[in-house]
DNA sequence: CTAAGTTGTAACTAATATTGTTATAACTAA
DNA sequence: TTAGTTATAACAATATTAGTTACAACTTAG
């Protein structure tokens, strides 16, 4: 006579990361800082240093900053100079900067609910608005802040 | 003798779309509100069917409500039932319970930034600060809405 | 007890975004 | 003319999303 016992014990551990705001934005603050701190010699190479990236990246997010008439950056010789005062460039004016979206929407909603059904007929329209505010109270809040203010928290 | 002209116009457009935020929460939203409005016979083939989606995508996104402590889930028999009151349930609590991200931080930072530099040293404690308020601004809008608030107004 | 319907979940794919990288053309001033 | 720079294309590695198929486990009706 045989006698058996199986006891598997299985641990699944799933880790799932939203996808972030990049790092574009904490790194074209970085960059206006620098440059309102540093105005000479802020070259791509300069900044990326000061970042601890590949000055692509930075020059990448320059070319932002210049279509937002953040800066002014120049071929060949090099650097680049604020185009604005440093109390008239908010946090906001950064983000809306590099974060090109359609739509400058944060929040995504699903497609083509079923139109049949009550709640998908409605969802769409309902929760557009409920997101569209929590989206603003989100940027009213960077809004807030100047590079100006920031700059003045550095030790 | 001869004489040449060539002119190259180029016009490139570069289209970047920022990844937003994962329809999975409009999505749980949808689903609550449809277990809430239907509260017979809600399983995953019939939410999916109204999502307008696959009905493994409702049963992940289900999964994590139940997680979360929004919904139980029966095997074998199918259908879910809320845990809390329809009032008792925010926005935020279905953002918190499908956005599973390490200190559910919205915002990245640049990391490792030079610290020889003064710009370096301070952007990140300085700038954290700031996204912390932010994305605080936005989900207490989220947290000010609830699943009543919002299925009131389906037409 | 069986059959039908369901949940839970693994595994895979396609599409897309991010970040870093190399390479090269074009530009500017000494 | 030369050195240093910006602008940008092209590519790779990585990661997330959303959809899909497949299948084991579960529950209840009959």
């Amino acid at each position: 006579m045989t006698s058996r016992l199986d006891i598997t014990i299985l641990v699944t551990t799933v880790v799932m990361t939203l996808k972030q705001i990049s790092t574009r934005f904490s790194i074209a603050v970085h960059t206006l800082s620098l440059i309102a701190v540093s105005p000479n010699d802020c070259t791509g190479d300069f900044i990326a240093g000061s970042v601890n990236t590949n000055p692509v990246v930075i020059r990448r997010i320059m070319g932002m900053l210049k279509k937002a008439g953040l800066v002014d950056v120049r071929p060949g010789v090099g650097g680049a100079t604020l185009l604005k005062d440093l109390d008239r460039i908010t946090l906001l004016d950064v983000y809306r900067a590099v974060n090109v979206t359609e739509e400058n929407q944060l929040f995504r909603i699903h497609e083509n609910p079923n139109i049949n059904c009550p709640v998908g007929r409605n969802i769409e329209q309902v929760l557009q608005a409920e997101l569209k505010d929590a989206q603003s109270a989100m940027e009213q809040r960077l809004a807030g802040t100047t590079l100006d203010q920031l700059i003045s928290k550095f030790e």
